[in-house]
RNA sequence: GCCCCCAUCGUCUAGCGGCCCAGGACGCCGCCCUUUCAAGGCGGUAGCACGGGUUCGAAUCCCGUUGGGGGUGCCA
C-alpha cells in the first residue's frame, strides 16, 4: 500500500463527457495525485462503432477542463487488439474458456428469457468456427470474491454466474475481456469506476484467475449518480454532458467541488474545496456507500460562490464569451462599460451564462421593456409619471455620478412624499426595461445621460399614449 | 425470475455504542440590512424506513421485513 498506486479512467467514447464518468475521472485523479500515483487515461472502443477520432477528443478536453491531467495516455483499445487476441490464445490453451454456437434465440428458447447461458456448448468440445464465440468456462461451484475498499468484501456463488462471453464470433473481444487485459498489463493497482460494474467485478476476478495474472487490484466501486426519480443518471431526461454545464457558464473549480462533495466530505466539513484541498483531504476509503441525486440547485449555488470569490479581472475575462454572444450587436458591446459594472454584476449572479441578462441595456439600442415590470411600476403607480417627469429635468442638468444621481433622484422622491425604493422603480423600468437590475445609479452613471434621459423622454410619451 | 448493492431532514451529508430528545450545507419560510434584485446577518421548518435481537446503553452491531437501485447482451 505504500507503493504508488496506478489508477485509470476507462471511458467508452460517445461524443460527450457524462458527468457520472467525470465524477469517477474525478475520484480516480485525486486519489492518484493524492497518493504521487498515475493516472492512466484509456478509451475502451472495442465496440467499432465507438472509434471515433472526435469522440476521443471531447473526452480529453472535458478532462482538461475541469482541470484533471493524465499521465499516460489516451490509449486505445482499437489499437491493442494483439494484446487480447494474445490473452484468448493463452484461455483457449489452458482450456479455460470454449466454443459455443448459440444464438440468443437458441438460448431463450432452451431457458425462458433473462436466465442467463445454461452452458449448452460447455462440453461440446467445438473447435473454432464461424459463427462460434468463446466463453469462459466458470467453475460450477464454490464462490468468487474480492475486497472492495469502499464497501469490504464481495462474495458471489460461481453458481450465480453465467458462462459469459470474452470473445464475438467476429473475434473480437469483448468488453470485459479487454478491461482485464489492459488492468492486467498496464498494473493497475486500484479500480475506481461505479457501483454498476459491481456485478462485472466477480467475472473480472475470475478471468484474472484464468489469465493467471497474480494478485488482483484492490476494487472499489462508488455509488451511483441519480437523478431525482432515483435511477441512473439518464442520457434522455437529464442533463449528463459535462459540456452543458460549461456552456450554462459553470466554473470547472466549482462543477469539481460539488462532485467531489458528491458521496464524499472532507473530516472538518469545509464545503468550498478547491482541486488542491481536495487533493489534500480525499480519502477512498471514506467515500459513502448509497446513490446521489445530482442536484443542480446545489451546483448552481456553489458556482455562484465561486465565482463571487473571483477576482474582478478574472470574472470580466471569464465573462468574455458569454459577452460576445450577448444579445446585441457585437459592435454595440463596450467592455469598459462593462468593466465598471461588473463589480455589481458579480455578485449578483450564479452562472456566467447569466451575466448578459443584468446588462444588456447598456448595449442595445432600445431595452425590450417587460410587460410585467411596465404595468407595475409604471401604469399602475400614480407617482411614476411625476417621478420621471422630475427626473428628467434634474437628469438633463445635475453632476453625472452615481452619488449624485443617488443624491437627486432621493430629493425628488421625497418632494412626493416618496421612499427611495419606490421613488427608483418606475426610473429604472423606463431605462433598463424591468424592475430587477444592478443598482440603478451606478447603471445610469455608465449609462449615460443622453441615453437616461431619452429613455425617460420616451417612456413618458409612451404612458401618455397609452392613457389616451 | 435470479444475483449483487444500498437505506440519517425534500436534497448532499456528519455521526463509526454513551459527547445525539442527531450537527452542517442547499432548498424553503420569517426577520434584519437595503435604491430593485442579489449578497450578507439572525432565526425557523424538516430526518435516524419498519420489526426483532445484542447491550447497563443503540442512528451507530446482528438478523429479518419493506422499500429503492444496479446487473443479468456475441454493448461498454
Amino acid at each position: 500500500m505504500t507503493e504508488r498506486p496506478r489508477v485509470r479512467f476507462a471511458p467508452s467514447p460517445t461524443g460527450y463527457v457524462h458527468v457520472g464518468s467525470a465524477w469517477t475521472a474525478l475520484f480516480n485523479w485525486l486519489f492518484a495525485r493524492g497518493r504521487g500515483g498515475t493516472f492512466v487515461l484509456r478509451i475502451e472502443d472495442t465496440d467499432e462503432q465507438r472509434n471515433r477520432e472526435e469522440w476521443v477528443e471531447a473526452i480529453c478536453s472535458g478532462l482538461t477542463w475541469l482541470g484533471l491531467d493524465w499521465d499516460e495516455g489516451p490509449y486505445r483499445q482499437s489499437e491493442r487488439r494483439q494484446l487480447y487476441d494474445g490473452a484468448l490464445a493463452k484461455l483457449v490453451a489452458a482450456g479455460a474458456v470454449y466454443w459455443c454456437d448459440c444464438t440468443r434465440e437458441a438460448i431463450e428458447a432452451r431457458t425462458g428469457p433473462k436466465s442467463g447461458y445454461d452452458g449448452w456448448c460447455r462440453d461440446r468440445g467445438l473447435g473454432a468456427g464461424p459463427g462460434r464465440a468463446l466463453r469462459l468456462r466458470v467453475p460450477r461451484s464454490g464462490v468468487t470474491s474480492f475486497d472492495d475498499v469502499i464497501r469490504g468484501r464481495i462474495t458471489v456463488a460461481n453458481e450465480a454466474i453465467e458462462d459469459f462471453v470474452v470473445a464475438k464470433s467476429s473475434g473480437a473481444p469483448l468488453f470485459l475481456l479487454a478491461n482485464v487485459v489492459d488492468d492486467i498489463e498496464m498494473r493497475i493497482t486500484h479500480v475506481i469506476r461505479a457501483e454498476d460494474h459491481l456485478t462485472n467485478t466477480s467475472k473480472a476476478v475470475l478471468l484474472w484467475d484464468a489469465l493467471d495474472a497474480g494478485p488482483l487490484p484492490a476494487f472499489a466501486h462508488l455509488p451511483l449518480l441519480v437523478n431525482e426519480r432515483r435511477q441512473k443518471l439518464s442520457k434522455r431526461r437529464d442533463d449528463v454532458a459535462l459540456e452543458w454545464y460549461r456552456d450554462q457558464g459553470y466554473l470547472p473549480a466549482a462543477v469539481c467541488n460539488y462532485l467531489a462533495l458528491l458521496g464524499w466530505s472532507p473530516e472538518d466539513g469545509r464545503e468550498v474545496l478547491r482541486l488542491e484541498d481536495l487533493v489534500a483531504e480525499f480519502r477512498l476509503a471514506a467515500v459513502g456507500h448509497s446513490p446521489a441525486f445530482f442536484d443542480v440547485v446545489k451546483l448552481t449555488h456553489l458556482d455562484g460562490v465561486y465565482i463571487r470569490a473571483m477576482p474582478v479581472e478574472e470574472f470580466v475575462e471569464a465573462c468574455r464569451p458569454w459577452l460576445d454572444s450577448g444579445p446585441w450587436l457585437p459592435e454595440d458591446l463596450d467592455q469598459g462599460a462593462f468593466a465598471r459594472m461588473a463589480p455589481l454584476v458579480q455578485e449578483r449572479v450564479s452562472t456566467l451564462a447569466e451575466v448578459p441578462g443584468w446588462v444588456d441595456f447598456l448595449f442595445v439600442d432600445e431595452p425590450a421593456i417587460d410587460r410585467a415590470s411596465w404595468d407595475k411600476s409604471v401604469v399602475n403607480n400614480p407617482d411614476a409619471e411625476q417621478m420621471m417627469q422630475a427626473a428628467v429635468g434634474e437628469y438633463s442638468t445635475c453632476r453625472w455620478e452615481a452619488d449624485e444621481l443617488h443624491r437627486v433622484t432621493a430629493e425628488v422622491g421625497q418632494r412626493l412624499g416618496l421612499k427611495l425604493a419606490r421613488a427608483q422603480a418606475p426610473i429604472r423600468v423606463a431605462v433598463t426595461g424591468r424592475t430587477v437590475g444592478p443598482p440603478l445609479f451606478e447603471s445610469l452613471e455608465v449609462l449615460g445621460r443622453k441615453r437616461t434621459v431619452d429613455r425617460l423622454t420616451s417612456a413618458l410619451a409612451r404612458l401618455r399614449g397609452e392613457r389616451t
